[in-house]
DNA sequence: TTGACCTCGTTGCGTTTGCAACGATATGAG
DNA sequence: CTCATATCGTTGCAAACGCAACGAGGTCAA
């Protein structure tokens, strides 16, 4: 189809530039990098307009976000589902207890599992944060128009696959 | 619709048990998180599979990609596009330029930009991954399914819109 | 019960990151 | 021209990060 400057035959800068201008196979195509740009641009705006104004971190956010939604669990919960290093949630989480939004205490039935829950501090702070959440995830929607739920259907199956 | 741990009328962790466990409205309905580990999965998976083992990082494969789609262009021109910090592309280019994988030169028309180009080394070596990129791109759209050209496309138009 | 092996969460450490400040260059008004 | 203002890329610095190693706890076979 389109091979222009990222095809496999592109040897040298010359015969790059020998085929002229790529007009559609650009940056914009090559799926890892689009995600990228994407996934970076909405956390960085989300975290911009709403997250930073109630003191918190993006990882901390993640986390509390997973508890709201999720309830109690342990550490290697949220590491494995949201795609977190365990050193990030798991120091996302000490700061969290040490501002109170959450309770640390070990399980009691495998005493290596730490237990994560929400305090009413942070269970207050979540409902004050959600409304803003969903209205950002609302607009985000509407940007992305009548795809959008097929859009967020493909990405949540893909993700339920992968494991 | 479903309402239960993250609705909006949610105010404590009594209240939220008493709904019972959520069905749907988990973490992968909210798509700034689905983005987020789809988008973090993703450049790890590649950057473990190919990139490491050419000796280059993910900042630098973006740059060296860009440079090879787009043609010489400045690191304003790939932070922008690619929604890096500046001087995280501007690190980068200068291991790169170490490497001897891209030349820098000021620009002569606005000597304030820096024009990044890649040299011949820099080809070679983005003959040799473009095939594996490609590849693994297409395994991706493949996991996708029959709805990967729409997201795709979804995806790319979101982006050209939002700058 | 012991010992080998596994998993969980934390921590130490070197690297990378993001932010702000900077020098150099460009632009435009007066 | 001069001065104020803006933009570009780099760099200093504190914070955050990822990785590996660790201690503590669990599992299971011998």
């Amino acid at each position: 189809m389109n091979f222009g400057c990222l095809s496999v035959h592109n040897i040298s800068r010359i015969k790059c530039y020998e085929t002229g201008p790529v007009p559609e196979f650009s940056l914009d195509s090559f799926l890892p990098y689009q995600l990228a740009a994407l996934s970076s641009r909405v956390s960085r705006e989300f975290a911009k307009t709403y997250v930073s104004k109630f003191g918190i971190t993006i990882p901390e956010w993640r986390v509390i976000f997973h508890l709201h939604t999720s309830g109690p669990v342990s550490v290697r919960e949220i590491f494995q589902r949201v795609d977190m290093d365990k050193s990030k949630v798991s120091r996302a989480a000490s700061r969290l207890e040490e501002s109170g939004l959450i309770s640390k205490k070990t399980n009691p039935t495998d005493r290596r599992l730490v237990e994560l829950e929400l305090t009413l501090k942070g269970y207050e702070l979540m409902s004050k944060i959600t409304p803003l959440a969903l209205d950002f995830e609302r607009r985000l929607m509407d940007k992305l128009g009548e795809q959008g739920p097929a859009f967020r259907e493909t990405l949540a199956h893909f993700l339920k696959e992968d494991g």
